[in-house]
DNA sequence: GTCCATTCTAATGTATACAATACAGGGCCC
DNA sequence: GGGCCCTGTATTGTATACATTAGAATGGAC
């Protein structure tokens, strides 16, 4: 991706993110082009890219939509997620290389010295660590297509950001998924690699129902949260 | 999707589908403009939405290469959509209405009665009732992103097409999916549902491994069928 | 002779001007 | 008075010209 497609495509995203583009609301590209300083033709080519993340919706020859995201959504997508990243697991345990499998004992081992560390954590370093355990996982998979449907998915910062507000019990149980992920992988066992992530989402989708209550309770539309 | 956007889309798409563009070569987006008669604009457009249905990989700045399809490639798919239609299955027990169960009802019916006449059976008939089973299926789990996710999957025409080796009996067990399904939804029985198209996924993927031993004994690249 | 730098070229990325389409508003006919 | 058609306008779709980048080939220096 260019610089001006990637400027377009940041600027965007980041507006729909931070609800300045109501969910719903129709993008002209004229207007996107002025506010993003650059032509049309790269924010178009922004525009399908956010189409295949699932933030906008283009409609032929009538214009782009901000997508819809209702609390079902997000069960949805957890949902989606469980199973893409446990088939990813499955796969991984199946077909990951030394390196691999030392990369994730890695990223897994340094989460773990954070959590026995007393005082406070660096909740962006975690989330790197995170991001990058889940990433080799995936990449170990060796499904190019797996990889891009599950980025489609992930790349939805709700999702991610969840983590932000885990209790210190929370991130140890995330871990210990982690660690078992681990343990699964290395022993080459692609069922137990499939169950562990699968709760390892659905662990994460209690935590993101007790943290946003009122999203569960009613049913309106969800403003996503900025990075 | 427009009249040059589209005309662009189905001529690549189709050379990609006949051979005539290899796995892994590169498309030169000025070459292509020249043999579908548009502009590089709408070819551009056509390569996004190619990229989004896994065809081809754009790699920035660099260019655009038609995906390489191995034998694990195929079975990665069949996976990948037994596990989502599966899923879908499941959600569309659980929300379908009269209206839609109905129209399932009627498409696996008129599939049975084609295998209840003897005689040769109108392949062209019998894809076009299978596929709007699966589709209303689709739309009846209610998930815009689940419909996405699988119209890109199952857009790679191998899979579709497969139905084309189908002997009579692959057909009524496949058709007695069908129909087990329309039960399951009726119930309102998402398990049921779900287990029901995982079976009639992966008893695709068996007659399609049947009908192709070549490509299951080796791991060359799979060169696939036009339409 | 080999390695590195430099230039040249071919392809993608970007901007802008023009065409076609879809919706809205108003006028006309029934 | 209501419905339909028609025209005007705003927005997306397309074409083309220009900018930028990456790779390859060539030349020079060591």
């Amino acid at each position: 991706m260019s610089k001006a497609s990637a400027k377009a495509y940041q600027a965007i995203r980041g507006r729909i993110l931070g609800g300045e583009f109501a969910p719903g609301s129709r993008l002209k590209e004229e207007e996107l082009a002025e506010v993003c300083g650059v032509s049309r033709t790269p924010i178009r080519d922004a525009l399908r890219m956010l189409a295949a993340e699932y933030y906008v919706t283009i409609v032929p020859n009538h214009g782009t939509f901000v997508s819809q995201w209702t609390v079902g959504d997000i069960e949805d997508i957890f949902n989606l997620r469980a199973m893409l990243e446990g088939y990813g697991a499955r796969r991984a345990a199946e077909r990951a290389d030394a390196a691999q499998i030392a990369a994730l004992a890695d990223h897994a081992g340094a989460i773990q010295e954070m959590l026995d560390r007393s005082g406070p954590l660096d909740a962006e370093l975690f989330l790197d660590h995170n991001r990058r355990f889940h990433q080799i996982l995936t990449e170990a998979a060796g499904s190019e297509r797996l990889s891009l449907m599950i980025s489609r998915l992930v790349e939805q910062p709700v999702l991610m950001r969840t983590a932000l507000s885990y209790s210190r019990a929370d991130l140890q149980r995330s871990n210990n998924h982690h660690l078992e992920i681990v343990s699964a992988v290395r022993a080459g066992q692609g069922a137990w690699a499939e169950s562990v992530m699968t709760s390892h989402i659905m662990a994460a989708f209690q935590v993101f129902k007790a943290a946003h209550p009122q999203l569960v309770a009613d049913s309106r539309t969800v403003a996503l949260e900025e990075e």
